[in-house]
This record gives C-alpha cells, sequence and structure tokens, in this order.
RNA sequence: GGAGAGGUGGCCGAGUGGUCGAAGGCGCGCCCCUGCUAAGGGCGUAGGCGGGUAACUGUCUCGAGGGUUCGAAUCCCUUCCUCUCCGCCA
C-alpha cells in the first residue's frame, strides 16, 4: 500500500520503481484519481461545514424556543441534505477505485536490487561449505525415504490427493527434531520470542500480509470464509495490526513452527516427484517489526539467523539475491538461501528472507511512536527459519550413506534421543 | 448452536438526539513548589484528509459498514469481536 502524498511528490521515481517489476507506471492514474477524489472532498467539505453551521444554530433557536427562526434555518438547509448524501456517496466510490488500485501494487525495489527477468538473473551473495564427494551414486530423497519404508507417496495420495506425502519412523522423527532444533536455536540464540498461532486467518489478515488481493488462488480457503495460512508470517505479521506500539518495544521478533499450506495453482509439472513442493508443508518463520531506520540492518541479522541454522547442519548452501522479476510482490529486497542437494545435483531454495518496509504495516495499521511521539508506519521483515520439509530433504540427500541409510547431523542428534543414524529399521 | 450484556482516545472509564472529538482518572511531556525517597500544584497530551509561511483553521473518525435526522458516540439495520449463562466438544 503506497503513501498517495509520496507518489505525487515522487511521481517519476515511482513509476519507475514500477517499471523495475516490470509494470507499467501508474503515477498519473493515480494522481488523476486522487485529484478527483480529493475535489469532491473539498466539495463535501464545505457542504457539511454549512450544514454544521446551521445545525448548531437550529439546536440553539430550538433551545431557546424560538420556533419560528429554527423552521426558518431548517428550510435554509433543507437541499443540503442530499448535496452532502451524494457527496458521501461519490467520495466512496473514488476512494475505493484509488484504493483498489492502491492494493494491488507491488512493493518498490531496494536500490541494490539486481535487474533481472527470472531466477537465472539471481546474484551470488556468499556460499557456504563445498559439496560433499560422493564416492557412490547419490540418490535423491524419495528415493532414499522409499527404500527406508519411511516416506510414502502412494498412501498419501489416496488419503489426500497429490503432492502431499506421509512419513514414519525416523524420518517423521527427523521432522520433528529439525523444527525443534531451529525453534531452540532462535529463542535462545537469536531473540526471537517463540509463537503459537492461528492457522486458520481471515481475508484480512492475508489482506495485511499483502497475499490478497492479488494471490488468492495460491492459498486455501475454508468454507466458512477463512484461509489456510500458505505461511505462518501471514499469522506472525499480522500479531502487531492496527497496533500502536512504543518505540522501546522496537524490534519485535517473533519465530513459529506450523504447517503451510499452498495450493501451489499454476505449478503444475513442477517438481512433482519428491516432497519438495507440497500442498502441506512445516516451515520454522522468523518475522521482526522495526522502526523504520533499523530494518535494513534487521534483514542482514535475519538472514545471518536462517544461515546459522545451515550451518549448525552442516549443509552447503548459497545466498542469492534475488532479482527483480524473481522476487515476491510484497517485498523490497529478498535473500534466498539455497541448500545443496546432491541427489539433484544443484542448490534449491530452502529459506527466503525479506524486507517489506511499511508496505505490509500500511496494509494492517501497524503503527509506532517514535522518540518524538508522532505515530509512524513500523517495517516489516520476515524470513523462513527454514523450512523444516525442505531442511529434510537436505540433510537425507546430504548426509545419505552408500547403504541408503541415513546419518544424523550432531545438532539434531539430541532430539532424535541419540540416534546417529536412521536405517530401514528405525 | 440458544439466551443475555457490551465494544468510547496510549490505557481505564463517563456520556441515550444539539454548544461532545468527547468529563474524570491513569500514563506520558514541560514547568513550579517542597525537600529527601515519598509526595503536592500548573499547563499540555488522538489520528486521517484538506487550506495557510505560520499562528491557526475546515472536515471526517466513539469496533466496522450502511441508514434515519437540519443535526448521531447516543436511534435503526447489517457485520465483526469480547464477556456471562446453557448446550456441545479435543
Amino acid at each position: 500500500m503506497f503513501d498517495v502524498k509520496w507518489i505525487r511528490a515522487n511521481p517519476e521515481a515511482f513509476d519507475a520503481g514500477l517499471e523495475r517489476r516490470g509494470a507499467e507506471g501508474q503515477s498519473q492514474k493515480i494522481i488523476t484519481l486522487d485529484d478527483a477524489r480529493k475535489a469532491t472532498v473539498q466539495q463535501l467539505n464545505e457542504w457539511q461545514e454549512t450544514r454544521n453551521a446551521s445545525s448548531k444554530q437550529i439546536g440553539q433557536a430550538k433551545a431557546q424556543g424560538d420556533e419560528e427562526k429554527a423552521q426558518a434555518l431548517l428550510a435554509q438547509v433543507a437541499d443540503l441534505k442530499s448535496k452532502v448524501q451524494q457527496g458521501e456517496e461519490t467520495e466512496r466510490l473514488q476512494t475505493a477505485e484509488l484504493n483498489d488500485l492502491l492494493a494491488g501494487l507491488p512493493n518498490l525495489l531496494l536500490e541494490d536490487v539486481p535487474a533481472g527477468a527470472d531466477e537465472n538473473d539471481n546474484v551470488e551473495k556468499s556460499r557456504f561449505a563445498e559439496p560433499r564427494q560422493f564416492n557412490f551414486e547419490p540418490k535423491e530423497h524419495y528415493e532414499l525415504g522409499e527404500q527406508l519404508g519411511q516416506m510414502d507417496f502412494e498412501i498419501a495420495s489416496k488419503i489426500a490427493g497429490s503432492r502431499f506425502v506421509v512419513l514414519k519412523n525416523g524420518i517423521a522423527r527427523l521432522e520433528r527434531a529439525l523444527g525443534q532444533y531451529m525453534l531452540d536455536l532462535h529463542t535462545t540464540e537469536h531473540g526471537f520470542t517463540e509463537v503459537i498461532a492461528p492457522l486458520l486467518v481471515r481475508s484480512e489478515a492475508l489482506f495485511g500480509t499483502g497475499q490478497l488481493p492479488k494471490f488468492s488462488e495460491d492459498a486455501f480457503r475454508t468454507t466458512d470464509d477463512r484461509w489456510l495460512i500458505p505461511t505462518s508470517e501471514v499469522s506472525l505479521t499480522n500479531l502487531v495490526r492496527e497496533s500502536m506500539l512504543s518505540h522501546e518495544e522496537l524490534p519485535l521478533r517473533f519465530t513459529s513452527l506450523t504447517p503451510c499450506f499452498r495450493s501451489e495453482a499454476g505449478s503444475a509439472g513442477r517438481d512433482t516427484r519428491g516432497m519438495l513442493r507440497q500442498h502441506q508443508f512445516y516451515k520454522v518463520e522468523m518475522v521482526a517489526v522495526t522502526a523504520p531506520d533499523k530494518s535494513l540492518e534487521e534483514h542482514e541479522r535475519m538472514l545471518g539467523c536462517a544461515e546459522a541454522v545451515m550451518k549448525g547442519l552442516d549443509i552447503p548452501y548459497r545466498v542469492m539475491r534475488l532479482c527483480a522479476g524473481d522476487m515476491g510482490a510484497t517485498m523490497m529486497r529478498t535473500f534466498d538461501i539455497e541448500a545443496w542437494l546432491p541427489g539433484q545435483n544443484t542448490y534449491r531454495e530452502i529459506s527466503s528472507v525479506s524486507v517489506a518496509g511499511d508496505y505490509q504495516a500500511r496494509r494492517m495499521e501497524a503503527r509506532y511512536r517514535d522518540e518524538n511521539g508522532k505515530p509512524q508506519y513500523v517495517h516489516t521483515l520476515n524470513g523462513s527459519g527454514v523450512a523444516t520439509g525442505r531442511a529434510l530433504i537436505a540433510v537425507m540427500e546430504n548426509y545419505q550413506q552408500e547403504d541408503g541409510s541415513i546419518a544424523i547431523p550432531k545438532v539434531l542428534q539430541p532430539y532424535m534421543g541419540g540416534q546417529t543414524e536412521i536405517s530401514a529399521a528405525k
């Protein structure tokens, strides 16, 4: 959501920003709509001013028992009522048209976001560890899982359809261990507050984080008109909706382990094998709420928190700066962490860490009082820290052994009751 | 699901058709007094949009959205939320 005043003051910058997104400039259209709206409001205000003054006099006249004067005044303002009503109706329509336009616009990108059309134009920012050299042909996670008898896509599809999985035994516990490890890391080392929040949310919440109105087809909707969260970014970010925070309580940092539900509309045929792209998956999410001048450093900090998860697991990864064409609509800058997957012989996204600026805060009416007591919109950030389903894949593929068993990373062993590997037995 | 009661400023809480954007309190800010650990006094203190260099000023906002009225925090309708009792239930 944008500040129309800012667009009025910086129309070229605004249009240039949209063009970097591959969208058309909208400043002229917005300003024209806003001009019309302003003219209506101005006229309306004049009528209301007259009406209010007269009404006050009528009240005084009646209080003094001067019925004659009251009647005379009443006659004077008789036609104002319909004018005001029409003016209000016009303003309503004009405001709605303007807001609908604004609500559908993507966020502007930060200067340092690389230009580009799609993921092939993303730019590597850093890299951790070298891919392990295998003295056998590494398998993909679903081969390993199925051979272990602990990962079952067939029965899942009978129960729920495609893009679901059933995990059992050691693999199931491994995913649980990953979630525990990540949550503990973020809460004890990184200063995040653990949260359990609703998985079903109302439309307003999805609008607040920007999934609505444009991306409704990506999420599942319930028959009672709620939505399954596509990410707990929604629940966690909306924790501050419609609130007035004080500058002392910032930054706020929340983390949560939740299932995420995505319809994956439009990704038919992509990653259909295995559990890389599912309708339901677990993810540890991090959300931060900061003062505007702190959000960029928080972005780097949050990336560090996600990287710490990967370093702890000792899984090779690279950090990518997403290019303009590959970025989500609500964000100003995004860093992806891509884990090395030996079975696929490539890096795949496992975490996405983004700064939204005040884009979401404006939609949610999330503000704080700065040091001078002035209300300001907060900045919001979110990042996966990390997707446990994909982390499971990464652990399985990177820690696989020649006999098809899977070694358990050191940091996870305490969460696995001391178990050091997953084999067909357990 | 049934019956009832409510939603007011950063917070609490008055206010049932006119001078109410809203008493009072808390909190916060500035100032003063006192003088010693605990208090007293004064003033100020919502947000959005618009006009003005500014002082200031117009308008809107009392959960949200409609409506009645010359005029709505106050009346009507819809909706969301909270609380109490009953029912159901992990």
